[in-house]
DNA sequence: ATTAGAATTGGAATGATTCTAAATGGAACG
DNA sequence: CGTTCCATTTAGAATCATTCCAATTCTAAT
């Protein structure tokens, strides 16, 4: 017995919830919803694996495939960044404020830094006419304070 | 009987070449060579399978582990750098200017964007104070002319 | 209550890379 | 010129991060 006409996709519940980011509504489950709130409280761009760990001590029984299918889905909306600095582990960040990214090389640690002055890529690198840019990523590699200061 | 010298690394011989880049001396074997030859021969930034694919032409009994090890000690020893765009495979890069990499997100392809303008990325963001920058890495994401012409 | 779609799960599968232990090859020593 | 030493090379195993998959659970609309 075919329903006779579509069902809309499930709406906001007591259990569910919504947030407005950059104009987009975005459903949030309660695992989302504990994901993006690790994340949010996070300044170190944790891995997958730091934010199961850190999701656990709420939501004890989550999986490390849901982390994963969380993390995607808060990243297609718009909600959480995810950081390539390396090859390995990606890592997340849910700071949406235009900023770079320092990697100190000698700890490991991620640092974000944000612009002093506007910054226009295009008006540095000569680029092929008709490109289109929708996003950059400047990673910024070296040795941190702390590590400079121990050598 | 253990020596009572310590023997010096092997020297460069007939089969063996050494090439002077920034200073260094490096060490080439043949396939070290072939490896880089190739890498400075493309423009597509290729992965180490495109690597292999295009050395076995010249060297057909080359194995994957080497073409690992072959990048490996041309990166580590500046002649060659390891470009990460998204996660998966790294790409390969001979091209030692200064310069940033354009990424399609349509169809793949990257493009090597050359400064038009001095660039200094202490100017622009606001690193800790005691920071050192060793270098760094900015991706452009977007779309290629072709790609945009198309849609 | 029923049902359909979405979310979640554990575990299997995949893909890229790194590791390992054995084989090879050239150079320096005798 | 043969031996020894060590770097290089190799095939295949192991690892690591992630993605896929099929089964189960959940939610919200009928």
């Amino acid at each position: 017995m075919p329903p006779s006409t579509p069902r809309a996709p499930a709406k906001a519940s007591g259990l569910d919830c919504r947030l407005a980011v950059l104009g987009a509504d975005v459903r949030l489950t309660p695992h989302r919803r504990e994901v993006f709130d690790v994340l949010a409280a996070s300044t170190d761009h944790p891995t997958a694996y730091d934010i199961l760990d850190r999701v656990k001590s709420r939501a004890p029984h989550i999986s490390l495939a849901t982390v994963y299918n969380c993390l995607e889905h808060l990243t297609t909306h718009g909600l959480i960044k995810q950081v390539h600095l390396e090859r390995g582990q990606s890592r997340y960040c849910a700071n949406l404020h235009e900023h770079v990214h320092f990697h100190c090389e000698t700890c490991g640690k991620v640092i974000d830094a944000h612009p002093a002055t506007d910054f226009d890529p295009a008006k540095f690198w000569n680029l092929p006419k008709g490109t289109r840019v929708t996003r950059t990523d400047l990673a910024i590699h070296g040795t941190c304070d702390a590590c400079a200061a121990k050598s």
